[in-house]
DNA sequence: TAATTTAATTTGACGTCCAAAATAATGTTG
DNA sequence: CAACATTATTTTGGACGTCAAATTAAATTA
């Protein structure tokens, strides 16, 4: 209840919801459309064909699969179109930068990874660096800046994304290195900064978002412990974009010490790092390694206190008493329906996961804590990537939506003085 | 975009505009309307007629004040009609429930509190009881259960407002206490259960509504320690309304008792008791007393805390550190823009503070903490009054917006067989 | 009293939705 | 194979809400 409504409101509204119907069920005929929708078929009609006129979606035409004994009028399936536009996802880490154009529809057409020693980067420069390396990567796919409508980025550490600049990450040394700002500059197109874990949120929900209409925590384990907050339905970015830093999340007072310089995160504890330095009965105080810990490591480590090795198996109980508390703490705070544990730390949650029930149990009222269901999804390493670009995409779709499409059409000629 | 859009979505929407600008900014002349939500007039005078006739709405004839030299004709304000509907709140203390009659401009017409043996009571019995008492409450105002378009109930401790239950509540022994059924099936009037926190962050917000736009914190300190989470400028209540369980979020694992039963709760370092305890220099286990601290001994304490008493001045500095530290928590998860301290605790704020803000400091990346806001609003005892009273028309206000209003007029009478 | 000014209502056009009717494209049946 | 049945999609016409523009209302000023 903010904005007046009028008629040009209804229309957005529909053809967002028509937009989004595709985006996440995949192509379907206009009479299951009208039906997922609620709109009546006249309506369908008139939107989708304004669309194709947009060139924002196409009908297919395909051989059809029904089955032959089906009576009446074959179906017509409508979709997004591919060629509607283009965007860029950039993920930012701490040995480089990946890339990843993809199309209307989502499907990735081509990626590429830059080595980049980051850590040591010149903050002023990196913005420069990094438009470079996406316009020699849309060259290399026969494109100009022009083609693309959006480019989003994904960070580690925290992103101020109403500034567009990294606050702090342990991809580099220095702190708020700008990057938004330099790539818009550099390039003319529209982008966006975001946290990485909100990225894997973001794809989670779109694999399925039913499940996730209400309050969600995605909680990434790996080289680092980050969160996605999903609420009501969206994920949550807070004042300025870097909400649900739950691994910064303070969890012991004057605690082990963190990447990020400060104590008792609970980071310290469950990352890799603090897992392994734990595991190593090395003080609290050791300085976390500048570098990702390398996976083998961890296999190995997991593998020892499978084997029943106190020191892993203590430093996996630690860990999961950590995280436990963490999510007895965000439950007091958010009663959430659904908490979902993901990324390669999830590898070892056997050795975990008593810790942390038990650690939940101890930590939150009964009264809160019954109704949370906690569970696992496993994500491909690429969900980063997958979410950006959906972000992005459904950004698109508020910009189609809301009229004034003309995307790949001519442009509107300046007249020069 | 989960809803269709159609042409009454359009009435709808402005419609509940209308009302909400007449509710946050009270009486205003059309023109005013129609400047504000940016409608036309034509619109403004459709909406308004319609409303009118409706009674939920009224021209308020009244002598003019305007500057005498203003030329043209002059304005006449509309306002909400107080007798459109009458709403009754109810909260629910540890010593007794206290009422509150409410016409649908928010004005309270009666008030009334029941002493009631709350904390050994029968739980199968209570809702019952309470409904009685509403319902003697009504007859002494010559009002009886039709005339009431809805009850608002607030509690102290953890409300499921979804079953409509109270969870857990300081002021019952018993858990699960059933509210909203009993009340609903005695008097037939539709009720909502929340906690009272949450209501007091519905008054502050609907105080000054402008600054509360993104995500608020409102901490409540006092008998015991509360929060009302306001996100994207709507009181948030969690998947089963017992959200921003601030005071029982854990602080330390195996702290100090708290009412709760648990162990470590923020609350048992920061409320009335907790900093009572630590002044007393009782031991961490010490059973809270099950009655409210009385504030004169509150008092003292500050008096005591302010003359330089080594052992109050600590008492206050453990409870800043633990909100301190609370609050980096909450910062770290919601970034939010915003954290209010209100409540009587806000009194030894003198005392309180330096501890607090040490703690956030300690506890939280600068990146994520240099934005916030932190102040404190005075609040009056009666603010959850108010803000369940709010709360209660508003719904009203959705429930009038959403058509079929007949509010106050003849029912439509139904046919027998 | 006529002109001026501001508020509010009325009028007419436009856009959207929907129900119902019409049309399209297929399978079934005698 | 023609007529019928069935399902999908489009077209038509009516209802309704918004808005701009014109009109009416109610005051002050000259």
């Amino acid at each position: 209840m903010r904005v007046k409504a009028d008629i040009d409101l209804i229309r957005r509204q529909n053809r967002h919801m028509v937009l989004e119907m595709l985006r996440t069920h995949g192509p379907m005929p206009r009479v299951e459309l009208g039906r997922k929708t609620g709109l009546s078929p006249a309506s369908i009609t008139s939107i989708t064909t304004q669309l194709i006129e947009e060139q924002a979606m196409l009908e297919l035409d395909e051989v059809s699969t029904r089955d032959p004994s089906q009576r009446g009028r074959p179906t017509v399936r409508v979709d997004l179109n591919p060629k509607a536009a283009n965007v860029v996802a950039m993920k930012i880490s701490i040995d480089g930068i990946e890339l990843a154009l993809a199309d209307f529809s989502g499907n990735v057409t081509a990626r590429r990874t830059v080595a980049l020693a980051t850590y040591n980067f010149d903050p002023t420069k990196f913005g420069e660096v990094a438009a470079q390396s996406i316009s020699s990567f849309l060259s290399q796919n026969s494109l100009t800046p022009k083609d693309i409508a959006r480019i989003g980025i994904a960070t580690q550490g925290v992103a101020d994304s109403r500034e567009g600049v990294v606050a702090w990450s342990p991809a580099f040394k220095a702190r708020n290195v700008p990057v938004v700002a330099p790539i818009q500059k550099a390039l003319g197109i529209p982008s966006t900064l975001a946290n990485d874990a909100n990225m894997i949120a973001e794809g989670v929900m779109a694999n399925d978002h039913r499940r996730y209409v209400g309050t969600t925590a995605v909680v990434y384990m790996g080289y680092g412990v980050g969160m996605g907050l999903v609420i009501e339905g969206k994920v949550y970015h807070g004042s300025n974009g870097s909400a649900a830093e739950f691994g910064h999340m303070n969890h012991i007072p004057h605690g082990a010490i963190c990447r990020c310089g400060r104590s008792g995160c609970l980071e310290a504890y469950a990352s890799d790092y603090g897992i392994l330095r734990s595991a190593e009965e090395l003080p609290d105080e050791t300085m976390p390694p500048s570098s990702a810990v390398d996976q083998s490591v961890m296999l190995a480590l997991e593998a020892a206190a499978r084997r029943g090795d106190v020191k892993a198996v203590a430093a996996y109980q630690k860990a999961g008493r950590a995280i436990g508390f963490g999510l007895a703490r965000l439950i007091a705070l958010l009663n959430p329906d659904r908490i979902v544990l993901a990324g390669p730390g999830t590898r070892a949650l056997d050795l975990i996961e008593p810790a942390l029930r038990a650690a939940i149990d101890e930590g939150v009222v009964d009264a809160l804590r019954r109704d949370v269901k906690i569970e696992t999804v496993p994500i491909n390493k690429d969900m980063i990537i997958t979410g950006t670009i959906g972000a992005a995409l459904r950004h698109l779709d508020s910009e189609i939506f809301a009229f004034g499409p003309k995307l790949n059409q001519p442009e509107h000629q300046e007249l020069n003085p």
